[in-house]
DNA sequence: TTCTTAAGTTAGTCTAGCCTAACTATAACG
DNA sequence: CGTTATAGTTAGGCTAGACTAACTTAAGAA
């Protein structure tokens, strides 16, 4: 009851297929680089007038620049209000299959379902709740409260998860180059910004589909040290905040 | 991605906002025995004209018997799917306060946009888990494979909840009077049904607000015998799925 | 360089779901 | 029994989001 308009998301309010669409183009970048209307048609199973009419409604909110007959590009709103929503995604996704163990096969539609109604807190709660039952496994047991104590300080009894200093969600499967942790390995999916910025980190090897390792990052993250062709690179995190990569558990 | 229709639900397909006046009017009913356009009105926040028009549409869908002027009854298909939803709406609810957690006062908004996107396996799951979770209490400790066993056949090894012959899942608020089991209290909400089925119904005294207790069922749940205005009566159970009512957990 | 074809756009239609303004029915009251 | 207030309906308008049909663009093949 009480049918009112959803959460204030960085004060834009984003229908179902709004979101579905920001969130197809983001996933198709990440895969292809390049989101075409045929793309978008395909991933979402629309026709292509339908494309273009949304693609006109997402650039007057100014989320995509969309030039007729071009490939679609995100602003930086536009990128991260996708990633969030591809967040919620996946973090329902995993709740379905790892708490609830449902197939994964069957829970693909549910999660874009539910996805839209998930709130900032839910999702920060549900992420965690599915970190700390996977950094439990099957085997050891817990109480109801060693996850509630978990949400609110951080705290685990066993140990497992306690005040790591860089901590992404088991569940990001493709976020900011900014937020990977020391250890974890990714592949460069797209590099976001104004021209200028995307050349100057092209040139620096920052290509598409190229293999990483994170080496280290400084205290605030700045810079932060990869491994990338062999060579090691030291970004800022202004501008590692422009690379998007896709997360690679080995 | 893939925006498809939703799940097949009795091959009723309805759309998130006639779910939600189905919902709605459910409710009110349970509440108040009949349910008004004003009611209706109030109740989600839209002006009368809209709650005419999606009256309209429920009864073209069979859902609803509407006359103009009347208060609004639902068909049996009708009270069906509405049960279904609230039962929906209080599963998520339920999940998202004792679960995770979350302040009962912010959860009701988000239940209610969850709550449509919620297939029948998931909420299965969620009825268990809370249930599971509530019968462990805060402070024994559990494996998650304890609940993945316990969704498969029932066993838990705390013996807490395991195979009980007649169960109710705590969530559940309202149901037909045919749901329950011995020992359970609630209040009589109202009765469906063709007119000389109601009549009688409420002649032997189940009339709107009353309160009773039930007794015992028999193995499959029929005869079922009530206390009721101090009185036992004993109700079939064809005539006991006609009464809808509150549970009443004192 | 022209032809062909796939991709993309435009125009127009339809449905769902909301709204306001204006009219009508019902019931309660004097 | 007529008046009046409230509930309810009708008519009409608007937006979002899908669609088809028809036209346009751009790129590769001949
Ligand atoms: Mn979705
Ligand atoms: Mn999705
Ligand atoms: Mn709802
Ligand atoms: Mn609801």
């Amino acid at each position: 009851m009480q049918r009112g308009r959803p959460f204030n998301r960085q004060d834009m309010n984003l229908s179902h297929s709004m979101e579905d669409y920001l969130e197809a183009i983001y996933n198709i970048k990440v895969r292809n680089q390049v989101a075409r209307v045929k793309d978008i048609s395909r991933e979402m199973n629309v026709r292509m007038p339908s494309v273009t009419g949304a693609l006109k409604a997402l650039a007057d909110k100014g989320l995509v620049i969309y030039q007729p007959y071009e490939s679609v590009e995100l602003t930086q709103a536009g990128l991260d209000h996708a990633r969030g929503i591809a967040h919620r995604h996946t973090a329902v996704r995993e709740f379905l299959t790892s708490v609830l163990g449902l197939p994964e096969e069957d829970v693909e539609q549910e999660a874009c379902g539910l996805e839209h109604a998930i709130s900032p807190e839910t999702l920060d709660r549900l992420l965690k709740l599915v970190d700390f039952i996977g950094a439990h496994g099957d085997d050891k047991a817990f109480r109801l409260s060693d996850f509630q104590s978990f949400l609110k300080d951080g705290s685990d009894p066993d140990g497992d998860m306690s005040a790591d200093v860089c901590y992404l969600p088991a569940t990001i499967k493709s976020t900011r180059l900014s937020e990977l942790c020391p250890g974890m390995k990714g592949r460069i999916a797209f590099v976001s910004g104004r021209k200028p910025i995307r050349k100057r980190l092209v040139e620096m090897g920052m290509t598409s589909d190229t293999h990483f390792e994170v080496l280290r990052t400084a205290p605030f993250g700045d810079p932060i040290e990869i491994k990338i062709r062999g060579y090691n690179l030291s970004l800022r995190r202004s501008e590692a905040e422009h690379v998007e990569v896709e997360v690679i558990n080995d």
